[in-house]
DNA sequence: GTCTATATTATGATAGAC
DNA sequence: GTCTATCATAATATAGAC
């Protein structure tokens, strides 16, 4: 109310901007999309956008932290949680909490593949600034995992991070060919139920709880 | 020699362009890449595009049927190959070839995902044109597989798809980040057999052969 | 802080010489 | 079949009014 004469605040713009930034960017991918698209997207003239973030790939790393920070804070939650003891039983609730996360924000995945398979300076600061970070933590669960046999420990980690990361991710990064394929949503509740549950077979093989 | 006053006979110059266009599609998306950087990776003047192809997307089209043709017949072999009875035994074949295949041939992969994430016509292009007779080839193999009881069958075949492709793919999609992530290359020979074997882990569990 | 120009560059596609 | 030159369009980014 004080700062700004015309429209809201400022702060709030900013924010709707990296909204329809992330959206766009995974929808179309750097290049494709434009920042007249992200302008309209968010509702904002497009001459904001050099305004508040300079260029372009500026923008796009802004969007980037904006979205890490929503995964950190989902995932921290299970791999802090004192209360799960059990190494196996937090390595499921870590793939149950990445399925739902990836199904309510897949936006975040295919940012992430489509700036993952080239290289380029977007690709290092990703990798440097957040991946890694990500990795750390993750690689520590599978490699307890290992050492406790329900993984094979001859071969290096990243490949169950990889194996992870694609069986989880990919139906609802495809989930527009997958409708087209199938006639079946990958959004829908039950089938993102389903996908959790048929991962978690994979991971650590038929339900044996009730023993 | 007959048709043809310089240059070669021009059936290759139109290869070279598939070439290029493939792996430049692939690296960039269809919006990234341009058609002059497709000319130049194939060392041809830029006018010959529009010559062979006509539109940028129609040599999007000729690239990608040249990609499925590759793939179908490396694909075709372990699906029709009737001196492997066991059904176990031939999705396991069907994975290890297709781990090598992805391997080989890491723009298949990058140009499909790049494509299936979104609506629009090259995406429904690809998938009724493509994809839908793949998937009826590998469908029949997972339910096999659920009927026989080594996949759970509660939930859609597609599912298992879709683990299966991701968990193949994603490692050689991402290499370059997996790269700068752990120092690995994916594309080394003893990582890609270390990465078929991990799959092989997760669809089949521990190694039971030898009983 | 927001908006309307506009400068600059790069794209896809074409025309026409050789 | 191949090449150069060019047109028309659309992109990012900037300048400056309000």
């Amino acid at each position: 109310m004080v700062k700004a004469e015309a429209g809201d605040s400022g702060g709030e713009t900013r924010e709707l901007i990296l909204v329809a930034a992330l959206q766009t960017f995974a929808e179309k991918g750097f290049s494709g999309a434009t920042t007249r698209q992200i302008a309209t997207a968010a509702g904002v003239n497009h001459g904001l956008i050099p305004y508040y973030f300079g260029t372009k790939p500026k923008l796009w790393q802004a969007a980037v932290d904006r979205a890490f920070a929503q995964l950190e804070a989902g995932l921290d939650t299970v791999l802090e949680d004192a209360s799960v003891s059990d190494d196996r039983e937090r390595l499921r609730l870590l793939i149950r909490r990445f399925v739902r996360f990836v199904a309510r924000n897949p936006e975040f995945v295919k940012l992430m593949n489509d700036e993952g398979k080239r290289r380029g300076p977007r690709m290092r600061w990703l990798v440097d600034r957040h991946v890694k970070p990500l990795y750390t933590a993750v690689k520590d669960q599978l490699l307890r995992a290992q050492q406790q046999g329900f993984l094979p420990d001859d071969v290096d980690p990243i490949h169950f991070h990889y194996i992870l990361a694609g069986s989880v991710g990919f139906i609802f990064h495809q989930a527009e060919e997958c409708k087209r394929l199938s006639g079946i949503d990958p959004f829908d509740e039950a089938i993102i139920e389903d996908h959790s549950r048929a991962v978690e077979y994979f991971f650590f093989g038929p339900p044996q709880d009730v023993a």
